[in-house]
DNA sequence: TCTGGGGTCCTGTTCCGC
DNA sequence: TCTGGCGGAACAGGACCC
């Protein structure tokens, strides 16, 4: 088996904040936007400690912890933090599969000595970097993802196939990525609330459920099967702006004019990656939370804001929402195929 | 208690052409 | 000529992830 580690730095945003303010080392520290609509990024462990978590509304926070040290994001800065981690794990391994700022899957196949190869790695980033972060390794994805989870922070967890099964079979099934809040929901409801009851239950039952896809999907992640192949470069398939509103919006020329100015930011971005796309998408939000998306494929890839403004603005005039607007977005997508990619080796597409 | 922003992927439906 | 089946593309929505 050639096994795949997960790298997971502990509380990324936090931990950078600590590293630029070590006077707040010790306290509890909340990384989130100030405005009334704003969310939890990231809570320090001693903030967690009060039940504080991500994606948590600010003001519950507060409430949970009033005494937490409130910090405005600084994106520049972990982006910063991020590179600097990530050199330092491709000097230890060759194929790295990059998933957002703070983790990463490595593939060990090629060290003699995986284990103490991550011990070694993750020294190096303490020392040259002040983060700490945990380490999963297993034959798999899903293996090494949750056994780096298990301990945090600073864990260091091995396990095989079975010894995963056999550690989390109590657990729910929540705790395997890909299954979330909602597939937990529909799982209890057949009485399914273990990852042992998940990986044991006939798969027919799940298959009337979930479908043919999803339900099988289901079973093979409880029994923590997955690909051990990982993908070392990827290509986005889409680019968005979004703003909710501190305070909810009627009024459609205002609404306009937000949509020209996302578009605006969208398609400087566009441009200056020499990217255009076919599909122009409008998000809407409303006051009762309802989510609505609206799409357009333009006869010629675009990324020229005037003609993305047009078209989501006629995609919200035809929509015209009912109720006042909490957020708005703008999308665009089915970009002209990129050049071929020499890196791109997991990418090729089923026949 | 009142829910961010930026993404990916999957599913079901509808439409259209063959 | 009419009809049905089929497959692909487009579209909307939802679940999920960091």
């Amino acid at each position: 088996m050639a096994p795949i580690a997960h790298l997971d730095i502990d509380a990324f945003y936090a931990s950078v904040e600590l590293l630029r303010r070590p006077e707040l080392r010790g306290l509890p520290v909340i990384v989130s936007g100030s405005g009334p609509r704003a969310v939890v990024t990231t809570a320090s462990y001693e903030a967690r400690r009060f039940g504080v978590g991500s994606a948590m509304p600010t003001s519950r926070a507060r409430r949970l912890c009033p005494d937490a040290v409130l910090v405005a994001p600084d994106f520049a800065a972990y982006g910063a933090a991020s590179k600097e981690v990530m050199a330092l794990v491709r000097e230890a391994v060759d194929r790295v599969e990059v998933v957002g700022m703070d983790e990463a899957y490595l593939d060990l196949a090629e060290l003699v000595a995986p284990r103490a190869a991550m011990r070694r790695l993750v020294n190096a980033i303490r020392e040259k970097t002040g983060l700490e972060c945990s380490i999963g390794i297993g034959p798999n994805r899903l293996v090494a993802k949750v056994a780096s989870d298990a301990e945090k922070p600073r864990g260091f967890v091995c396990l095989t196939r079975e010894q995963a099964c056999a550690r989390f079979a109590g657990h729910s099934p929540g705790l395997v990525p890909g299954i979330g809040p909602k597939t937990v929901e529909r799982l209890e409801e057949m009485g399914i609330t273990t990852l042992r009851a998940l990986a044991s239950v006939p798969v027919q039952a799940l298959v009337a459920r979930f479908g043919a896809n999803h339900g099988p999907d289901l079973q093979r992640r409880a029994r923590f099967e997955a690909s051990a192949r990982l993908t070392t470069s990827r290509v986005a398939v889409s680019e968005s702006r979004e703003t909710t509103f501190d305070y909810d919006i009627s009024d459609s020329a205002q609404l306009e004019e937000i949509l020209g100015d996302l578009a605006g930011q969208l398609c400087e971005r566009l441009a200056k990656q020499d990217r255009r796309g076919r599909n122009v998408a409008i998000k809407v939000r409303l006051s009762d939370f309802t989510t609505v998306t609206r799409a357009r494929m333009i006869p010629l890839p675009t990324n020229d804001a005037q003609v993305v403004t047009q078209v989501a603005r006629e995609l919200l005039r035809e929509y015209a929402p009912a109720r006042p607007v909490r957020l708005l977005g703008v999308r665009v997508a089915s970009f002209q195929t990129a050049p071929a990619d020499p890196d791109a080796d997991q990418l090729a597409l089923p026949l």
